[in-house]
DNA sequence: CATTACCGCAACCCCAGAGTTGCACATCGA
DNA sequence: TCGATGTGCAACTCTGGGGTTGCGGTAATG
């Protein structure tokens, strides 16, 4: 009796509703969440390093170097490219892509910032058990 | 999706997103993946802000805030603990929770050096073709 | 010591997404 | 113009992990 379905609705449910929700489907997740999401898989994370270290790279070409099919790396790149963490740009026939270092820096930069207002937090709950 | 039964494809991908050849892998590297796979996650993210927002919490506590099972809660505290991002003390018959401020810096600064690193590729592939 | 919360383990369900194959379309070079 | 090459789209498979339920173990409280 410890776990109650009914009070399976809180609060914090908004913050859960822009992930995976049923009916609401993709309301505008922000660009940090999909930063994330990108760069949780290792096959974008290789991309990322082989377009880094060409400068541009075309699907094709990264499907040599990786071992898995051109469709599945198209899929990767659109992933990244939604994320901001690439560009996409046609030239003739092929797509050339190429890394986009200030999504990745402002990501850092939010991720900074919030491990600064935890250690914040942290000292302040620090100093009132010291002094309580 | 770490792990494939099959291991060929999986594995090379992996290879390449630690980094080319080298024996010694970066010590923040290993970290990081973890984090980034940590943080790809809503529920975990409302999480870590719960857990922040309070200082300290439980798995019970937190599944009232929720709208998912305690179990549920269990396994991504577990993942968060894996990654760095939170502790867990044991006192009493109840288990503590608290965000760990380090290594969302570390992993920030890890992101933060790899902007810079693309942006100077890039600066260097700039020069290249103005020059050429 | 009986009761009351918490926690841990295990089995199970379900679906998003990583990966595939196949083919049609567009563009370059000869 | 024709073949070669690179891209786009669609349907499909299948594993991983997020979620659940159920129950047994253990520490606090009266």
């Amino acid at each position: 009796m410890t776990e109650d379905p009914a009070r399976h609705r809180a609060d914090a449910a908004e913050d859960l509703a822009r992930g995976r929700g049923g009916a609401a489907e993709d309301p505008v997740r922000d660009p940090a969440d999909r930063v994330f999401g990108a760069l949780a898989d290792p096959t974008r994370r290789a991309l990322l390093d082989l377009i880094a270290e060409q400068g541009e790279a075309t699907a094709t070409s990264l499907a040599v170097r990786l071992p898995v099919s051109r469709q599945a790396i198209v899929k990767h790149l659109a992933v990244l490219d939604a994320a901001g963490l690439v560009t996409a740009a046609r030239v003739g026939r092929e797509v050339r892509y190429a890394v986009r270092p200030d999504a990745l820096d402002a990501t850092a930069r939010w991720m900074s910032a919030l491990a600064s207002e935890w250690d914040r937090r942290l000292a302040a709950l620090k100093r009132i058990a010291e002094s309580g």
